[in-house]
DNA sequence: TATGAATGAGCATTCATTCAT
DNA sequence: TATGAATGAATGCTCATTCAT
């Protein structure tokens, strides 16, 4: 019965196909209005399928946004990888992670923003919370194993280019999650900046910029040979 | 018309004092809630107003958002300037700054949070409006004056005290908007970093941390000399 | 400040009446429709009232429903209290009863209906459940005191005025409240009896016939003397 | 073309066989969780149909539930008629008569208890259609012959027995419609009783108790030789 | 024939804002 | 001035039914 398996594969390939493209979709309208100015009706137009469809495909709002989310994360966290396994200096792998994570954010804006910022909303999307009127007791919430786990993975390649570094001499001995989190927080930190006025750097001269500071700091080497740089 | 005019102020004096005890109390609810969750009811009944009476002293549930976030601004910004007006070293004003910014953000969290990270929801918020459906194309839409004056009396504020630094010799003769803007980034980047698990750092502690790398990079001495740095 | 004083007494009037509007309509929708079929829209537009605004008075739809049974229960519960407070015979009272029942039950159709015949609706309205997917474990779930507390003061009333009959000498020395039971069964059971081709008897005639038969069964005397009455 | 009628047999055999699955399933979803909980994705699930197939052997969910209520009062009439037939007392056809009804009716609980309760859902199901938003004005809705000839069955037989009992000189010489009238409402009022307190008789109980009842009613010997009874 | 996919029409509930007093 | 009352416009989600293959 190859007919009949045929069909049965182009049938499950459109389903998955459709579900791809209505999270490609729905991502759109996400980074273009947010979580939760986004509504079922957006996506359904937007798609042109109905409401009911979408929920045979997912079956909330909050579940297309985690897929969303989850999959922004995933294609981060192979090309991160990806960029750590290059043969290169320590030095352009990590100006090719801030490049990377630059264009990234730009262009997942709302997506990212809402896993960074939105503690509350996440919880909520993520079901670990569900009584809408009961005040939350603040982070001590914990988040999906999914999600941490990709957290860290992108933390621990970050980590290991800067393991690398210190390995080589190239440099000071420092703890490397420390380094890891001063360097995520500059890269996250400078894209959510978009409320100063529009210094407007490249993402080649942004990269540039930070890159400078993380690697060399701000002192002058004469104070910096001083004792503080052992 | 003596007697008119005292009462005229006694109302006057009530008057800005309501408004200020309904900033005060909406902006802790909008602390621990976000703004979207925080309804005009909530701020009605904590108050002890009418919603009809919150609509007398401000124009919308957004305005009253809007003035709390400025408030929360020019606090940071007194502050600050305070800072750096003091008889100190450079390094020890920066960790000052640090420090204060940290805990700064630490208690006004959502508050902070939804300035620095709902784009939408700001733009809404500060009646930049816009037809509902239609795709933004990004940050051109300018944010009000007042908030752009604060922001630049802050950014000022670092810059100068970088620029001292400078000056005497302590740091490199680097662009002080630039260092500013990375030091800013640092600060906001490593805040809002309580998706990953907690490395919970006391503030001192961060300071340190933040603070060392800011000054002195990442690359060994040697590295250091060997011209990347002039 | 008597003034303020009235007025506000007739705003307190002015929204009892309202909610006692919105109880009598929504109390003839339900049993014009039946709960499910009864929706929000159809007691606003009746009401002439905001959908939003019924959610002022109520908190949601099924609190409007079991406001409407508990003071139908009610009004049933002191009527049949006064029918045993009077001075007439035991069989008088009973007749009574069985008359102001069968009206009660008639004019209050849906109403009724629902409380003696949908246990998990009840329950759903009585927020005794409110896991909608999980199946519920039968009728082990319990009425909310307000309505089990009628019921049995029902029961009781129906009870001690067989009581009173068989202290007269006038019953037979039977267990009251099996008495009432069966009693309150031929009732209900007479009224649900919509279905069969209409008998379409008077409320005097079912009375008659009813009374009849719980008085004197339908044993003829002979058979009846024959031991099984002692 | 032999040929072609064996196939065309079995044919409608696996058809019927089909339905006759269908309902089955259907009925025990609809006795677990009342119409309007059961949807057909349920059934669809159950009976590892898929809906549509479902759709080719029903024209609706309501023709379902209407064939499920006509099989059990098929049921239902088919078992009374044997009690009948069976060469006992009448009192003993009485009690046996109880004792199925009884039980019948606990095992078919949701079934029944939409057919004699939900007038609305009842007249939906029966296609006696109706514009929605116009007030129904009671019983003049004929119910499908189907079902009144069942009931009239039912009644006949209950009828006949009770007949029985009246020729044989053991019941006085009621009206033995009437009769029949006033033993159903005693059996399916005792049933609908679910909301008092679990004075939970066994059916055995049950049955003696109503028996007793309907046999010799309330009233004293004494009392009821005095005239009332002739 | 059998079915997976698709959908339209609904529905309870919420909330910022306005209005009459 | 202050406010209780009123509401329009949304919004996420459900389900019986149809259709294309």
């Amino acid at each position: 019965m190859v007919k009949k398996d045929l069909r049965r594969e182009r049938e499950l390939l459109r389903v998955s196909e459709n579900r791809k493209f209505i999270l490609e979709t729905a991502e759109s309208i996400f980074a273009r209005k947010g979580y939760r100015q986004t509504t079922m009706d957006d996506i359904a137009e937007e798609t042109q399928f109905s409401k009911a469809t979408l929920y045979r495909y997912f079956r909330s709002k909050s579940d297309i946004f985690s897929e969303v989310i989850l999959n922004t994360f995933q294609e981060a966290r192979s090309e991160l990888q990806k960029i750590q396994k290059r043969q290169n200096s320590t030095e352009t792998k990590l100006r090719e992670v801030i490049r990377y994570m630059l264009s990234y954010y730009r262009c997942k804006e709302n997506i990212t923003r809402i896993f960074f910022v939105e503690p509350t909303l996440m919880q909520k999307i993520m079901k670990i919370d569900i009584s809408d009127h009961v005040a939350l007791s603040g982070k001590e919430q914990t988040i999906p194993k999914d999600y941490v786990e990709i957290v860290i993975a992108i933390r621990q390649t970050i980590t290991e280019i800067i393991e690398e570094g210190i390995n080589s001499g190239d440099f000071r001995a420092v703890d490397p999650h420390e380094a890891c989190t001063v360097f995520s927080s500059l890269l996250r930190g400078y894209h959510f900046q978009w409320t100063t006025i529009n210094d407007d750097y490249s993402v080649e001269e942004s990269a540039k910029l930070l890159l400078d500071y993380f690697l060399i700091g701000i002192l002058t080497s004469k104070k910096c040979e001083k004792g503080e740089r052992i």
